[in-house]
DNA sequence: TTGTCTTTCTTAATCAATTAACCTATTTGC
DNA sequence: GCAAATAGGTTAATTGATTAAGAAAGACAA
């Protein structure tokens, strides 16, 4: 069988390849009736259109947006606060008929998909190096999620006053204070942080949400210093579970713990009620992120609800519609019995 | 600024276009004092390598691989086993240095994709009719999980016979049965089965689960009639819910209820609590998946362990090997507190 | 009848690479 | 010292489309 390319079958159908590319591409470009003959005849060869690779060379629009994640994918698609952003970007690009690559933040794929895509939507800020080097030389259209980089576009909540308003209304001032962050330093480690030096705030989330945990500590008089605060590398199980142990074992035992995601915060009510422990009546927990399990778990979690989903939604919507306005997304507090207010 | 093209640096360097791509491609081609050379000076140039488009319209491979999904983008990342086969898939993907493209199974993307990816994998039937054919329209290679498609190569569990062995493991003979099944038809309702006519086993792993519980209630002596099966029609809370207190309220009430996912038994022990019975005296539940969640919930749910993970891993190698061998992985049966083993 | 507009196509340059085939020195073997 | 082999390049065809520019033919008005 022979190879089915526009000449090819534009040798066939005794026409120029610029009337089979027309019939497919501009139809106001020829008759109605040869358009149709052509079409009718082009089916019957199995042709099914212009190759697209070959299309997106020569227009310099391939109709894919990357995604590109701070993580690995791996990673990335089993936590549920990504996969629900993933979630609302493809209902926006599916609804444009756009196709979605997924871009690892891990190794040095960027250059690969480079000239396969349109843009880029990065969610959350990298912790390859490399890849913050890559997205600054592309001279494709970029908007970030969650975090900052040159002068892209961004899709946000307000870190800062989330967790300071969280804070404000539930710390009291005879709290011992514990904080549990995710990623605040770069390790592959649960630690306790002294004086390392942390990531800085303009590309971490997580510092923002301390810097705003910390502003609300201070104008409440209440004692806090890095000796009170934990970070783990990733948003799973085994770290959380393990910052969970160092926290509750150290003394003086903290009366309210803040955790950086609800993940963090179911799999520290677990840990604390193994020790025997009550929730919230000997330590009160607050999450962040709002997600369905921490709002079905038992108890209801204390947490800043975001919504992930529309996150993705908006992020590819300004990235289609080339968009250089920053967004700030609102959230909202959501008071559980994991801690209640001070009100 | 000019453009970076190899054209443009071959002119800037005064050599020749295939010197800078053999400089690229074939170190052996040239020498190692010109080839680092011509690296150095494309490095201050700041052009990064060829384009890899028009590489790939060149070469015929983009290392773009195609995961096309049988769903939604959207669904499927919120659904803890699908996202763990992505984490498989994307884990060997990104150790051969290919990259992932999500195809959603609702729309005709396939034929927009097509060109722009080197293989497909095909995870779960699609319900969209449309997808099925261009899938097999498409000259790339193509390997199907969890299903089955013209020839080509699938991986598997043997679902009839696990189903089989965790019926004969637990049923009694004087057991009432219920059998909540997902997508055994295809409508968007949840509902219950009479005589309406179920998806094809060959493709539905849902059809060939239900001839694998069949087969045990046959041999066991139990009675077993469309009556007593309801279908919903995406793995998802609500559907789950309204499922489970539907198979509650049915009289003579089951003694024990067949779930072809954990997450349908994990919603319908929550709806069977809280209507004041006990799990496993008044009423077994078991599950079908061996999720975390399974695991974690209390009761610890009965059910088949299938490694979604190595699911994806194993699809993946076979595409990328060109593999014409289908493969059945193993599964485990794992008794919890949701269903003790008869025997 | 002539000149101007449309409509309907065709021609050919272009997109940014890859690579088979060819050319010219320089080595190597004997 | 000479033929054969090798190293280190270059030339130009090719991949499969898109599209600006041009041409031919028919329509229409003056």
């Amino acid at each position: 069988m022979k190879k089915l390319t526009l000449k090819s079958v534009a040798e066939e159908l005794g026409v120029s390849t610029a009337t089979i590319s027309n019939a497919f591409n501009k139809p106001n470009q020829l008759s109605k009736a040869k358009r149709l003959e052509i079409l009718e005849r082009c089916e019957e060869l199995g042709y099914t259109g212009p190759n697209k690779a070959a299309r997106s060379l020569r227009r310099g629009k391939t109709g894919i947006v990357g995604l590109v994640l701070a993580n690995s994918i791996s990673y990335t698609v089993n936590d549920a606060v990504a996969s629900s952003f993933i979630s609302g970007v493809s209902q926006c690009l599916e609804a444009n008929g756009q196709q979605l690559l997924l871009v690892s933040g891990a190794g040095d794929d960027l250059n690969n998909v480079n000239d396969f895509v349109d843009g880029y939507l990065c969610y959350g800020s990298p912790t390859n190096p490399n890849l913050i080097d890559a997205l600054s030389k592309t001279t494709k259209p970029v908007v970030t999620v969650d975090f900052n980089i040159d002068d892209y576009p961004s899709v946000n909540i307000d870190n800062i006053e989330a967790c300071y308003q969280l804070v404000k209304q539930t710390i009291r001032a005879d709290d011992v204070v514990a904080v549990i962050g995710l990623r605040l330093i770069e390790t592959q480690l649960t630690c306790r942080i002294y004086d390392v030096p942390m990531i800085d705030p303009v590309t971490s989330i997580s510092r923002r949400r301390l810097l705003g945990y910390e502003k609300a500590f201070a104008e409440c008089g209440v004692d806090f210093n890095y000796g009170q605060l934990w970070s783990i590398p990733e948003n799973i199980e085994s770290f959380a579970v393990r910052a969970a142990k160092e926290v509750l074992s150290n003394q003086p035992r903290p009366t309210i713990v803040y955790c950086m995601s609800d993940l963090i915060a179911v799999y520290f009510i677990r840990e604390a009620i193994e020790m025997g422990l009550s929730v919230p009546d000997d330590i009160r927990v607050v999450g962040f992120d709002g997600t369905n399990e921490g709002q079905r778990f038992h108890p209801n979690l204390t947490t800043v609800v975001q919504n992930s989903d529309s996150k993705g939604e908006r992020a590819a919507i300004m990235l289609l519609k080339q968009s250089k306005e920053s967004q700030l997304l609102p959230f909202a507090l959501h008071f559980g019995d994991s801690c209640p207010t001070n009100g």
